[in-house]
DNA sequence: TTGGAGTGTCAACAACACTGACTTAAACTG
DNA sequence: CAGTTTAAGTCAGTGTTGTTGACACTCCAA
């Protein structure tokens, strides 16, 4: 491998892809996903809900009237794992269902009201942490920080978070 | 909204702390986190082990003779949970745990020639994606991403973090 | 020698994922 | 129109990983 792109000296390009910077990288990873969804559980923890619900809240909230299909493919889990979330939302008021009207095989999903505040809490806490560690790096070590993430993602992933993250800016 | 991300200018210096910015960091976390288990879980899956196998296996690899009750501090799960994988990895040859000499109540874990290949094997696979993410990234991004990761985590997970890299750099 | 720490085990349970098979209804297609 | 496909929901069974709670054992130290 020759010298690459942004470090001048030639010994030391790629010496953050040695084999411990990887490690250091993947076990910053685990150690952070950890305070990732720490905030979120601790507050579902009181309610009979956890991180499957979290998780549905959250997309739903950001992609109103979502079909159940389309979320399937971008949590990535069975339509048995999502219907048991998703029948216990609907049972207590937090997600309404309705019938697609071009498609009505189709189920459009949304939050209640007490479905959004619920998204709220959580996000908030989640956003809290997000926030502080964000202000903490600062604006250039959020850049990479998303750059890297974006990279490690399948494509298909990559996918929904570009749709997602077009369907706002 | 208009994307100026590096400018100077003082109104913008904080558009990265946006809500909609925080919620797209949120968001990649959760979707890069998929990519970044989704190798190992794919070997895993064939034998009769699971994401909790990998992990107890990586730590014992990173720290040969730690004791179950630091691996505890590390996983951050219960000993009972953690007990369960300990036993079917010890049973199956690939840790072994030796009374400590100092203390003979701790148990001292380490590799077998068995644990250690598969530690490898899953290993390679998660560096691998990491190496490929690095790569496509750069050495900036690299380092912004683990300043964010660095600062996203709970203090104690920071110091297990902190350690871990101390005893190898 | 008593108390506490470290370890291990048993039992029960919950959350969340999986596969496989099936139904219902609607939409598409030849 | 008949047949097939698609979207959604359901039932039953299973596996991994996590949790509590209770209990036993060994060893160390006050």
């Amino acid at each position: 491998m020759d010298r690459r792109t942004s470090s001048p000296t030639s010994g030391e390009a790629l010496l953050f892809l040695t084999d411990e910077q990887l490690r250091q990288g993947i076990e910053a990873m685990f150690f952070a996903y950890r305070g990732f969804t720490a905030d979120p559980d601790r507050i579902l923890a009181d309610m009979a809900y956890g991180r499957a619900h979290h998780r549905a809240v959250h997309f739903i909230g950001r992609a109103p009237g979502t079909t159940v299909n389309n979320l399937l493919n971008i949590l990535g889990v069975t339509k048995q794992s999502l219907n048991r979330v998703l029948r216990t939302l609907i049972a207590d008021g937090l997600v309404e269902s309705k019938v697609g009207r071009a498609d009505k095989r189709e189920r459009h999903l949304n939050l209640t009201l007490a479905g959004s505040t619920l998204e709220q809490t959580l996000s908030n806490a989640q956003r809290a942490r997000m926030r502080s560690a964000f202000r903490d790096a600062g604006p250039d070590a959020v850049a990479g920080f998303r750059t890297v993430l974006e990279a490690m993602m399948d494509s298909e992933m990559r996918n929904s978070y570009a749709r997602l993250k077009d369907s706002t800016s």
